[in-house]
Parts: structure tokens; sequence; C-alpha cells
DNA sequence: CAATAATCGAGACGGTACGTCGCGTCTTGGG
DNA sequence: CCCAAGACGCGACGTACCGTCTCGATTATTG
């Protein structure tokens, strides 16, 4: 993750027209590094990509990496990054429907084996790193869970769902088993958000369905 | 892995009595390795178990762990082997009793600092060493997963759970849940297991419950 | 070596009170560049006076000193130039007065720990540095080098001196005998320029002194 | 200098049959690195001796240059070492011949480039490393000294030399003479030695040679 | 007064060498 | 035949400076 990214002005330069001293940043060095960084991930995995072949690829000093990212893994999750799927804003028209649309943005994002590796891949740097973690689930994982949540609490609310739900709890049945399911059966089914869905509303129990 | 481990089980010991020539292989050795593995492996993830350490820290040569693992990713699955709680084996009494059973086993496990810790640097490493991940999936994680199966298989047979069960989907909203809880909620709320277990028999759905 | 000083001077100021056109070099960057060098250099000799803590120290761009000095050494040589000890007249009187005054002036040098140390870094460095090394005598050591050749042929040829002398080699004698010693006995004995201008008028052997 | 050097045993290996345990250091590596340093010097200078160069002429590991020398310094040192020259036995018939045998052999080694090289690389390092210049003095530099000193007083005590001579300076002045012409005059004169005694011996003053 | 032009500080650029660390292998003497 | 110790060749790591360059800002002279 980029240094500035740290920082919360969401337009780095443009405030009141100050801008940092001294040569900026060649926009050109940064683009070649993160293509040599993705070519070379691709070619032999995340242990293909040492910062010494990014540079020589790149045609680039070690330095002008560094100076960017701190270390492989934040360099690779850049450049594994491709921006987040935007939420689908739920309708509110049957709670199946919604939870659907952004179940199926999560089994999606799984699905793709490059967002799928930057995922896992973070996930193992969440202990070394938890500031990066921290931010990783406050930008990306908490707003997919709040629409799960208040999904789920509309429902209740509507009387489409019983009263007695475990928000929490099912919300982490629903995402958990998404993250299980992309961790282990590749490819991804396709129907997996209906069966997920399907699964979660009725339960297991043996009755006949009321809806 | 064990290089012997691959031989015919007669030409270790049962040759009538017969041994090897030479000087027999020292358990103190063997257990003190397996323990630094696993201490360094608590204390920063695969990353620091580097095979020096490993040596170092168990008063051990670098050749005596060579000459019994090949390469550091077997001697990690036989360390974590070590660690897998033992499974309870489902009475069958009732389909409730015995996904609790497996369930409280797990939410035990990850809610241990340790064991959780450990898990979650396997699972993020797990892209970087495919081949331990590969491992460790087919030694601990599946025989779990397949009681989960069995259980609900066993279920839908004698009536006690609906027939449609998509049995994948279910177990794996069950043990995503799990992992998802252990990774974010610390500490563990103690009755998670109990919740899990009825949420999921219950489905989201508003009806009257059949049970 | 300033590159202005390549030029011809009128060039620089003398054209009827013209000036060259932009902003003028800084005199105060100047002299903050000089300073932090000789600080630098009198740290950790030459391989301490790196640019890039040169213009740190000095609070100055190091574009600003590449704008002046072509490298280091030329930079260095400016920056020792200014600290040579003005070289005495020799009054002509004797040839014994004339020696001791300009070896008293390195006694002195030799004496202070400061200009000795830095002299001995200087000495030692000339071989990784050799165009420094070979500036440096040209503008410090030969000038003084010179003023005792003088001497001594003006002695001989005003008769005070026996004609046979081989003034380089006895040139050598006298400043190899002053850094030998200021290399090794610290502190230098106060009376050192008048026993070394003695023991070599007089020489060795026994026989009456006939001055 | 070798690490082993600084230890006070002149056999490294045979006290008492002891060894060291673990692999013992490759001979061939060794002599690999210093023919490596020595070419890589007289090819390109002080400045040419980069460790990694060095390694990769000679076949080897950066890691094998440093675990036997700290740094390029030390690693020249030894390379540029040959053994010192043998002290003569100064026989005792004149000063003069005394005196002739131990300059020519300074002398003869201040002419040798790689010896002078080595000699004027020590003297710089000697400030950044005070007690390798204390050993290589204790160990070169004072029994040279020594013999000089020697051969002064013997000469006065046997009325050769005049009774007032002050040894020390005097035996600076010899010596200082050669270091600094051995610095500044290449090729050295091939008589230098005896111009320098009969310069000494003489003094400067004009009076009637005594003997 | 405005335009021009050189210099200022700051700092990024592509490089090279540094000294360290861990790998997996090899080589000792001794149990 | 195993053990501990540790050296081996290898290669990536992250750092420090090199000498060059590119910014916006500053400061004189010139038109």
């Amino acid at each position: 993750m980029r240094e500035a990214a740290v920082l919360p002005v969401q337009d780095e330069e443009a405030r009141s027209g100050g801008r940092k001293p001294g040569r900026p940043r060649s926009e050109r060095a940064e683009r070649a590094i993160l293509d040599a960084a993705l070519e070379l991930f691709g070619e032999s995995g995340v242990a293909g990509v040492c910062i010494e072949a990014v540079a020589t690829r790149a045609g680039v000093g070690k330095a002008t990496i560094y100076r960017r990212w701190p270390g492989k893994q934040d360099l690779l999750l850049d450049a594994l990054s491709t921006l987040k799927s935007p939420l689908p804003e739920p309708h509110g028209e049957s709670v199946r429907d919604d939870l659907l649309a952004i179940l199926r943005v999560m089994v999606s994002d799984m699905a793709d084996p490059v967002r799928a590796r930057r995922f896992t891949l973070l996930l193992g740097e969440g202990e070394a790193h938890p500031l990066l973690m921290a931010r990783y689930k406050e930008r990306v994982v908490e707003p997919r869970r709040d629409v799960i949540r208040s999904v789920l609490r509309r429902g209740i609310a509507s009387g489409e769902l019983r009263r007695g739900i475990d928000v929490e709890t099912a919300m982490l049945m629903l995402t958990g088993a998404v993250v299980a399911c992309g961790r282990d059966i590749r490819p991804l089914p396709e129907d997996f958000a209906e069966r997920l869905v399907d699964e979660a509303l009725l339960g297991l129990v043996h009755r006949p369905a009321v809806r």
C-alpha cells in the first residue's frame, strides 16, 4: 500500500495549489514497477516477485521501489489491487434479492484468481502488519458486512425474517462460507451465491418451507 | 514428510528383529526439532521457520534436519500435525448434538490465541507455500469437514434434516463462520457454537419452528 | 576547482561594471559548503565527505555543490586550501633562521591535533584519490618545499653551506622528519624545529663544528 | 588482517591436537580470494577492489570473504602483504655501512610499488583503525627504528659520531626522508640511501670534511 | 515594470556496492 | 551410520551515496 495512501487527503496535490517540494515522483516509473510486478507474479507466483527482479525488469533503481513501498508484500498488494468492486445498493424489494446481490459480488471477487490471491495474501500478512489489515478491513470488509447486516435487520423489521435471528452470526455464516469456498474450491460453482442464500434462508431442519 | 515414511514399514524395523546398521536416529533430536519449529511458527509464522533458526534453537545440526525432512514445508507439516485437537466421534443421537460437538472443538481451537494465530498465519501464507497448504488441508481440514458432511448426510437419511440440503454449502457455512469469527472477534463468544448451529438449523425466514 | 576559475578574469566582473544576468551565486551557500566539508573531513576523513552529507549539513541542495565543483575531490581541495598556514618569507639573514622559520610553521601545523589529523587522513587516502593528492601537493606541499629549496640554494651560493649538498635529499630529510614526528609523537616537542635544524646543519660525524 | 591473526596463538591448530569443530575453511577459496583481489588491484587500483567483484572473480560467495575479513581494507592489507623484508643485522664495522644496510632495505621496500602502496594504505587507515596501526608499528616500524637507534648509539659510544647527537631526531630525519621520498618520487633514485646517509653524516654547513 | 535568466532548496531518478541473512549442500572429528 | 558444528556457493535483502534531473520559488539584470 502506498505510503501516501495513509494520509487522509483524497487529492494529494490539489489542496490550495500546494505541492511537495522537490522533483515529483515519476508516474512512468510507478506504472513500470507495477506492470513488472504483475508480470513476474503471473510468471512465477509470489516467490518470483523479488524486488531486484522487479527493478531490473522495470528499468528502475531499487531505491525507486523502496521509496514508494516499504516491502515486497505492500508492492504486491498494490499491484494486485484492482479497484474493489462497487457495492450494490440493496433495492429493498426482498431480502433474498438483496442478499444475492451483495453475495454475488463477493463470490465473483473470490472467483477471480487474481483478486482471490490478493485477498489471501493480505490475510496472511494480517498478523505481521496489523495496521495494514485494519485499514483493509475498514475500507473493504466492513462496508460489505454492513450491507448484509442492514439487509438482515430490515428483513426482521419488515417481518420477512423471524425475530430471533442473531444478525452477527448469520452474517458470519454467509461471508465465511464465501471465503472458505473461495479458498478451497477452484473454480467456484457459478451458482454458489444462490445456493448459499437459499440454504441460509431455509435452514437445515426438515419442515415445510413457509414462503 | 519423513523420507522413511515412503519406505515399506517392514524395511524399517520388522526384519526379524534386525536393525539398520550404524547409530540409530536420536528421538531427542526429533522432538527438539519439532518443538523448535512450532515455537518459531507461533512467533513469526512460516517466514520465521528458517531451518537455521530451528537447528539453533533445537541445538541440532542442520544436516540432522535435512536427513529427516526434505524441506521446510515438510517439517512444518509434521510439526503442525501434532497440534490438531482430536476429533470427537459423533454419537448419532441427534444432528444438533453431533454438530455442536465438532463445532465446539473448532471454536475452542480458534479461541486459543496461540492456535488461532498459527492457523491464521498458515492460511495467509498458503499462497506462498501451496504444497504445505495442500497437505495441511488433506491432513487437518478435510477430516473435520468429513465429520460434518457425514453428520449432515446421516441427518438427511434419518429424516431429521430436510432432503434438499446442499451438504457442501451447508458445511462451508458452518466452518466458514467459525474461521471468520475467529479471525475477527476476540475473544470469541463462549456460546458461538450453539448460536451457529441453531441459526443454521432454523434458517432465517420467518415461520414456526418445526422441532 | 571552481569552474569559473578557468574563465579569464575579465569575463567575470570587469566588463565595464556589467554582471552576468540571473541570480548571482550565494556566498553564504559557498561558505557553508566549505565549512561543512571541512567539518566532515575532520570527523571521518575523505570517506566521510559525501556530497549528500555536505549538502545536508550545509543546508544546501546537492546541485548547488555540483554547480561549483565537479566532484568530491575538487571540493575537498578547495576546502583544504583554506587551511594552509601562510608561508613566512625568508629574510635571508642566515640559513639557520630561515630554515627555522619555515620548519616552525610546519611543526606547529603538525602540533595542532586537528590539522595533523587532517593531514594524516589526507596522506593515507592519497592512494585512493590520486588527483586530490596531486593537487594538494601542487598547492600546499610544493610551495613549502620550494621555500626550503631556495633557502638551501641561497646558502650554497652565499658560501654559508658547503657546495656538495644534495638539495633535494636535504629537503626531504627536513620535511620528512617533521611528518614522521607529527605522526608518531604526541605531543610534539616544542623545540623540535630547532633540534631538527641543528642536527641537519651539523651532521652526525664527530668533528669540531666550524661555525 | 585476518581475525585469527589477532589471537596470540602462533600455530592456530597444533595446540594439543585440538581443532575447531565443523568444516574447516577452504584453503582453495582463500587463495582464490587473495589472487582475485590482487588481480583487481593491479587492474584498477584500490577503487577496483569491490567485494562483489572479488567474489565473482574468485568464484566464491561474498559471505566466504566476510567470514575471513571484516572489510575491504583488511582484505587488501592481507592481499598486499608480502612478508616484510628481513632486517639486516648491523655488522658494526662502520656507522655508515650499518645505516646504509638498513636504509637500503627501507628504500627498496618503498621502491616496490606494491609494498609502497600497501604502506600508504595502511597509514591512511591508521586513523580509522588505531589497533591495526598499533600492531603494524609494533611489528614492522619500531624494529627498524630500533636498528637505527642502536647504530647511532653505538657510533656515539665508539667515538665515530659526535657526542651531542639527538638520536631520536636524527632517526626521524633518516626514516622520514625515506617515507617522504617514497611517497613523492617515482621511481625512487637508486642511490637514495647513499645520498641520504652521506647528507646526514656530513651536515649542511660549509667546512672541510673530517673523515 | 515586466520579462528574462540563473540560482536556490528539495528531492526523485537509474545505478553500484555494501554488508547481512537464509538457503540447501558438503565436510570435518567424534560417538 | 548418526551427531554437532560450521564452511561452502548462491542469491535476495534493504541501505547508502553516487552524479544527474526536475520541480516551484527567489533574486538580480535587462528591455
